[in-house]
DNA sequence: GTTAGCATGTAAGGAGTTACATGATTTT
DNA sequence: AAAATCATGTAACTCCTTACATGCTAAC
């Protein structure tokens, strides 16, 4: 995940790692602050693998300690689209997951888009299909806090469900009108996610 | 956190691993499965600490297959209280351990159920904080999903916040009339940490 | 002149996952 | 008799955190 998102921010411009870091943590707005023992050995990873380089940028004004500053390559830019579509199933970091990804939906086809909010949509389904089962199956045999819990876990499952069914509608829109318009939406032109 | 998990499942009642599996995913609602390849090895691990003990229950019908039945010991209950107050940063897994912490409040005094409430809503006041700064700075040079992201992390962050006030003030009433009040509210009776 | 912030890094370890392997029991 | 579910387990690995260590620069 980490190599994702370093990939993702180093494609809109080089930095070096103690701004990734500050830019990472603005980018997932505070529910991801990554540790500085994981970031600069990711980056030496990743240099090494060839995903990016380190451009010597240092010394600027002499006498300052050496900032190393990055730049994505061609490698890093077909590793980084491999890496934006994978969806693992791990239940413990997967809300994180999508967020990192949504924070680089722009650099997807609208296909691939419609296809990851759906499987995320589907995931979150599912989640609410076992909040109701347990709600059911707990009720009267729970504590207050346990079924506060089931029942706020319920609310915002769904609530995050209404948010992402938003998102596929606009999506579905696009893709429509896509095929017809001339010209991108916006200042960025549209993409295709073939590497 | 699966340490935490398996003690407090324990101490409600004595179960075999894959029960154990099920019921965790049932209180946690979804919101983590937990492999049966970290399950296994921790429950030998709690085993082997002396916080649990595995009942000979095995082969009841002959020929079944061996269920290994555990039970909570002494010092798994107190490990279980030391757990459970225990806060970590880690910003990554921070959410699902809240859940965690929360199926397992009645085990708490009132007290410290206060505290571990206001700590958490200090965590998610911050995460606000973050969101709205980065919403503030990343305006107008932001693409749409990532507006988008950060609307909803906002919003949902605001309604977690909200929802946790509810849950404090529910605690400072019961912590307000719990001095003068003969009885339990319930059917389990008024709770201390102290091991 | 000392505290705070910028900047990079290493070593050890925690906490889980995936994939595989086995076998019994119940359901269709 | 095949498929699903119950039940336990291991080996290899991924990914990230904590704690430590260093040193420069700006602000108070």
């Amino acid at each position: 995940m980490l190599e994702l998102a370093i990939l993702g921010l180093l494609k809109e411009r080089p930095m070096h790692g103690y701004q990734l870091s500050r830019e990472l943590t603005q980018a997932l707005g505070g529910f991801w602050r990554v540790s500085y023992g994981s970031l600069y050995p990711t980056l030496r990873r990743l240099e090494r693998d060839g995903a990016i380089v380190s451009q010597p940028s240092d010394q600027p004004v002499a006498g300052r300690r050496r900032k190393n500053v990055y730049r994505i390559t061609e490698d890093g830019e077909s590793s980084f689209l491999a890496l934006l579509q994978e969806t693992p199933h791990d239940t413990q970091t997967e809300d994180t997951r999508f967020r990192v990804r949504l924070a680089f939906f722009r650099y997807l086809s609208p296909e691939t888009r419609l296809r990851l909010l759906e499987r995320r949509r589907a995931s979150l389904e599912d989640r609410l299909t076992s909040i109701s089962d347990s709600l059911r199956a707990a009720r009267e045999k729970v504590d207050d806090y346990a079924l506060a819990l089931m029942q706020h876990g319920r609310d915002s499952t769904a609530s995050d469900i209404a948010w992402l069914d938003g998102l596929i509608e606009a999506e579905r829109g696009r893709a429509r009108h896509g095929k017809v318009r001339r010209g991108g939406t916006r200042k960025r032109r549209a993409m295709s996610d073939a590497s």
